[in-house]
DNA sequence: TCAACATATGTTCATCTGTTCATATATTAA
DNA sequence: TTAATATATGAACAGATGAACATATGTTGA
């Protein structure tokens, strides 16, 4: 064992533990993943968007009048949405309809409302 | 009905499947409050350190060797995580201890995780 | 073909965020 | 008290980000 890995000073203090956490972490590459899909739910407008198109698939125009928001706005945010791959999309004449991908998104985002609602404390 | 409530184009289009999606979307303050606690979570430093105290609690010290970050660094990502309540601390001495509030946040991560190790597609 | 409409995209700008450096606070031991 | 150590905090700076405007693309119907 090597200096580094004295921590607090003291010797061998908590190594072991440091350790334990670092078999059990995910790899850094899963982790940036995992933000970056954070990243996206962080934001209040793209969240809007995934909870009004939560059961229902709406067209861009539907989202602006829904929302009160500029289209281009709307578009953009749903650009990020599609290249993330948490919506899909079908065409049908001028219009394009969004849905959510698949159910995964839907729990996670109710999970954290329910952490939400009963974090009062 | 107002013409604003038109969209598309046409007459009553998606209007009530829009009004439909207004009663079941959480309320403005709701959706901020749930994009909050998604940025927390949408920095990998922050990610880093939530999984690292994910089961063990760990001093300040100790998360800059795991995490090989600066102790500033670590201190002010710690201090984000404080104010949202989503850490608690101990002291001990000159140490600090950290750990989860609750378990709810690891289930968010947990369930994000799941997402993203299946999202090969 | 052209006009009208729905959507997408490039660019700019103001604002936000994470990291670093320097320094402050707090605790322990001598 | 002073020195050493652990942690917290303030200021500054680089980079990221969302919104808006202008414009481009694509589709339909005349």
């Amino acid at each position: 064992m090597k200096m580094e890995d004295f921590v607090c000073g003291e010797k061998y203090p908590h190594y072991k533990v440091i350790k334990d956490v670092e078999m059990k972490t995910p790899d850094e590459e899963e982790i940036i993943d995992l933000a970056d899909m954070f990243k996206i739910f962080s934001d209040s407008t793209r969240l809007r968007i995934i909870l009004a198109i939560i059961n229902t698939e709406l067209c861009v125009c539907d989202l602006c009048e829904l929302l009160k928001l500029n289209q281009s706005t709307v578009s953009h945010q749903l650009q990020i949405l599609r290249t993330s791959k948490l919506v899909k999309y079908r065409k049908e004449g001028k219009q394009v309809f969004y849905s959510l991908q698949d159910g995964h998104v839907e729990q996670i985002i109710s999970q954290a409302l329910e952490h939400i609602q009963e974090g009062g404390r």
